[in-house]
DNA sequence: TTGTATGCGTTATCAT
DNA sequence: ATGATAACGCATACAA
């Protein structure tokens, strides 16, 4: 590769010296530059095609300009999950605006080793946007408490970090009154994820609220752990065949692993909406195209990205912390899995 | 935040010079350090929780340490294909691996600026993987005559750039052979992509070679593009069921654009397999769970990214270039949407 | 075995 | 308006 042409090489060729080329490039205020110096500079970096070096920069600005995006999940579970794309995209682009680029870093919640010291620290980047935390996660309050700019996408218990989110239980309650709004009073759920995560817990207990409100009991055996693959669904789905009386409705609290649940249905000849109602929850970018498809709530994935990323950028641009909580809307989509259009129902 | 531990402050604190810290850190071979100093620095080292600079490291070093893995597609759809997610997790494996980071960035294939110049330039990463190389890349083949490091995921009409691929047109051959085999004479064919993408092309190749084979015509009707959504197959597929006569199988060259030609068949109660059978591309994760089960080639999305992976860090560490191409092996998976387990058929 | 001095390519502060 | 120079934190060749 070509031997790297410098600001110095810049300041050269051009006649002037380094400074005056940093002060070209950079637009400074206040140094008003000869027109003629300032267009001088600027073609000879063009020919010499100058980039400036990041890491010098980076070095004399005492900041990386890199967001660190973290997965807080089992590599295996965090790229199954359908939702994560649309994430990307979300803080992709705030990044892309404000001149950040985005360091991708997938770090298993059973690690022991401090992920997220390490990259705080070592200045990896300059701030972190966590997804889905862990319902407990010293290492990440701690963090926060040191001071460090880290921005949640979900929430954690018993900590003021800033974060982006919906209301995981209103959203899930809407979902299941739904269902009971169609009549349906034996509606069992599979959830999301694993019980560590502060979105399966709030999701349960929307499902609980809304069994409440309509005076249905709960029933634990009603319950089965779904944890973000379809695969989970599959499993969650068998063991549930057996379950008397057999559920009439389900919502599973995550698209992706309801199209699991709609697989092992499929083979057990069982049909959606006529024999099971379905309401699934996230809305990715493929429930509308499934056979049956999907009722489900609608998560503003791109939204919450876009959200997360544009708290950490304004936190590091202004030096303080923002907002501390963003809560944005959901939507139930009504579409042919819940049976809402079925003949013998309303609408 | 506190103030940065410096090496400078480790080496104060244990009472030796920032050398010596350098090198008990670094485990440099041939210095003979005593024990006890090399305790000492160890343990105030973790006292004073250290953590070098990456930046400085950089600088010092003269390299980042961080691969770029572009996506070289719009955004939207960049991020609709299904395929991406385990591509992602295989180059992070390596990376993890070898201590490298890795740098996310989209730059659509419209943008006229100088992308990739840039992030090499700029001094963004030490080298690319390029996903999704358009047929004709200029500024790609460009780069890489300059020395740059990159690797291809899919490969470059007229460059030997290093890439990892598969056989694309072999693969699409076996897709549509499969078809032929079963009984098929009137097999449409939906592309994964826009035709300046080389793996559209090469599908289609194989779409080509395996009717001649079989001397069936070629029909240009029977070909209609899909580009990497759901929704450009559904597009794809309503334009196609006023043909005449109408497909009685179909090979869909990307299975994310099959869950939209199947949607569409969906709503015009069009049945798969009995009405049309499918063979769809790529076998991404979830399509052994859609209704029915895809039948499809299998694509090692994971490999891809690995491999690409591989390859980089390989030239980085070894500077020089590596094995040109390295081809992965692809599958037939036989599933229900192709008809072949229908009654009637053998097998 | 350990310490000293220099370079990496910028930015930014201070003179001129 | 422009130029000299320090500072950023680390690695490393060289000196002791």
């Amino acid at each position: 590769m070509a031997k790297r042409v410098t600001a110095l090489d810049v300041a050269k060729t051009a006649g002037v010296s380094r400074t005056t080329v940093s002060f070209v490039l950079n637009n400074v205020e206040g140094m008003r530059i000869s027109d003629e110096t300032r267009k001088r500079v600027l073609k000879v970096a063009s020919e010499l095609n100058y980039y400036p070096d990041a890491t010098a920069q980076r070095m004399a600005k005492g900041k990386t300009s890199i967001i660190g995006f973290v997965l807080r999940q089992e590599p295996d579970k965090a790229y199954a999950d359908l939702f994560l794309p649309e994430v990307m995209r979300g803080i992709s682009d705030i990044a892309n605006e404000k001149g950040y680029h985005v360091l991708f870093t997938p770090i298993p919640p059973d690690e022991n080793n401090k992920g997220f010291h390490k990259l705080i620290h070592e200045r990896q980047a300059d701030g972190l946007i966590i997804s889905g935390p862990l319902a407990e996660d010293d290492e990440l309050v701690q963090l926060y408490e040191d001071g460090a700019p880290v921005v949640l996408m979900g929430k954690l218990a018993n900590a003021s970090i800033p974060h982006v989110d919906v209301d995981n239980i209103e959203s899930a309650k809407m979902a299941v009154s739904h269902l009971i709004k169609l009549g349906h009073k034996q509606i069992a759920m599979v959830t999301n994820a694993s019980r560590k995560y502060t979105s399966c817990r709030d999701r349960l207990e929307g499902y609980k609220a809304a069994l409440e409100e309509a005076n249905i009991p709960f029933n634990e055996k009603y319950v089965v752990i779904g944890d973000r693959t379809p695969e989970s669904g599959h499993h969650a789905m068998q063991s549930m065949l057996y379950l008397s009386p057999r559920p009439t409705a389900l919502f599973i609290a995550s698209d992706t692993v309801a199209l699991g649940c709609m697989n092992a249905l499929y083979q057990n000849g069982i049909r959606v909406p006529e024999d099971v109602a379905i309401v699934g929850f996230d809305d990715i970018p493929l429930s509308k195209f499934i056979a049956p498809p999907l009722s489900t709530i609608h998560l503003p994935a791109y939204g919450l990205g876009w959200g997360a990323a544009n708290l950490l950028v304004q936190w590091l641009e202004e030096k303080q912390i923002p907002t501390h909580e963003v809560i944005l809307e959901t939507e139930l989509i009504v579409r042919e899995s819940c049976g809402a259009f079925m003949k013998g129902n309303i609408e």
